[in-house]
DNA sequence: GAGTGGTCTAGACCACACG
DNA sequence: GTGTGGTCTAGACCACTCA
């Protein structure tokens, strides 16, 4: 990254930045390398830290770039693909899930949720409430809520320990015949707790799946999963 | 939005800042009501105008904000869902296909899709690239870059018109079997042509969708597809 | 304690839409 | 011309990591 100013174009400063810079990752920069650090970088373009910084969080947000307070900016690796075909018709916390419970409550689910369990959308009724993760590489790629109503999963209300609970809860579901499924996909921010999961600043940008399990007619169990949007790339192989 | 100033709290203003503006949307706000504008908005909540755009980008980058140059911030309607399921096996340009196609030219493609597509790799090789738009409501909320190889789409070559070509590659594609596609989601930027289409500033936060189409065990197309993340949800019926 | 990215301020000017 | 959001500056302090 020779470069020590940018010509005057017509075009914002910031874009034309992230234009140089990224294809600078391209050609002169390996993977996990760390680059110079802000104030650095920002003098020998010549513009200011906040400027340099747009151009920087562009970069982070298409997956390019890792920041971390406290050690640097370093170049990311590829985004890995994750699997989330639907065409495995079955039930979360089935064969081949790599999923781990990380714990399960009863709570009122927020009201989109409560409209897509058909639910009293009132809020009052609470509904088993598990939380996984995913995990990948080591690194934890995705954090999911899951809404089953107690209709569907009785015997999960009275175990003792958190994750038994989960673990009670995902197989009364597997009892019940799978009938069909329907998926979403958008762009949200991690809350405070997802981002907390994913080791991740609260706000950073995550792709949220949801997923409805339909049994009998019925749904019987709204998934919520938040996928790092930066490090993923979700397939859905034929 | 009668707040006046922001609790000491150890968390960011901006993320504070987020929270409260969020609940007045919910409460206050109907879609499409237009907000004060953002130096109003910052002397009302006693921080720099900078730090309440942190907020407002974030609920922007949500959805739940619209924001136009010279006109103002706006309450957004609630995403809209556009149908990507693979399911429905067929070709682009197929019945119930609502792409409008928007040209077509012969160039080089980007490396990841010369892969993709096992052509010359060294990205010599041209390609049919057919522009195409997906419009909703009188929206844009989709562009399309299609990639096929000569080999499949001989008659293509010669036609004088863009949008003819488009038409012709499209016929060529329909007349091979397709054996199966994949799929992959995943967070991008608008470029350049992408936002013009989009009606959006280069930058802006674009679902990537990118298929593999497949014929006799060969690919016979590759399609790159931008979508509107702030106003788009993508669905996968079942 | 030194170095990093994250937050925040108080200004300024620009590009664009609209009457 | 007036008002809007978009860009940019030159500072400051904070939270975090690591030696």
């Amino acid at each position: 990254m020779g470069t020590t100013r940018l010509e005057a174009v017509q075009e914002p400063k910031h874009r034309h930045l992230k234009t140089v810079i990224g294809e600078a990752l391209d050609s002169e920069f390996a993977v996990g390398q760390i680059l110079p650090n802000e104030r650095e970088l920002a003098a020998r373009f010549g513009v200011a830290r906040a400027t340099l910084r747009q151009a920087l969080e562009q970069l982070t947000l298409e997956g390019r770039l890792q920041r971390r307070r406290g050690v640097g900016t370093t170049v990311a690796p590829p985004r890995m693909g994750v699997d989330v075909s639907t065409s495995s018709q079955d039930w979360p916390g089935g064969p081949g899930d790599a999923w781990e419970s990380a714990g399960c409550l009863l709570t009122a689910p927020p009201t989109a949720v409560s409209i897509a369990l058909g639910t009293d959308s009132d809020g009052d009724e609470q509904v088993h409430t598990v939380r996984r993760t995913l995990v990948r590489h080591g690194q934890p790629v995705a954090a999911e809520l899951l809404y089953v109503p107690q209709v569907f999963a009785p015997e999960g209300t009275d175990v003792p320990s958190a994750t038994a609970g989960a673990v009670e809860v995902l197989r009364a579901l597997r009892r019940l015949p799978l009938d069909g499924q329907d998926r979403a996909v958008e762009l949200g921010s991690a809350g405070a707790d997802d981002a907390k999961q994913l080791d991740r600043l609260p706000g950073a940008p995550v792709l949220v799946v949801t997923t409805r399990y339909v049994s009998a007619d019925r749904t019987a169990a709204v998934s919520v999963a938040t996928y790092r949007a930066d490090t993923c790339r979700l397939t859905f192989g034929d």
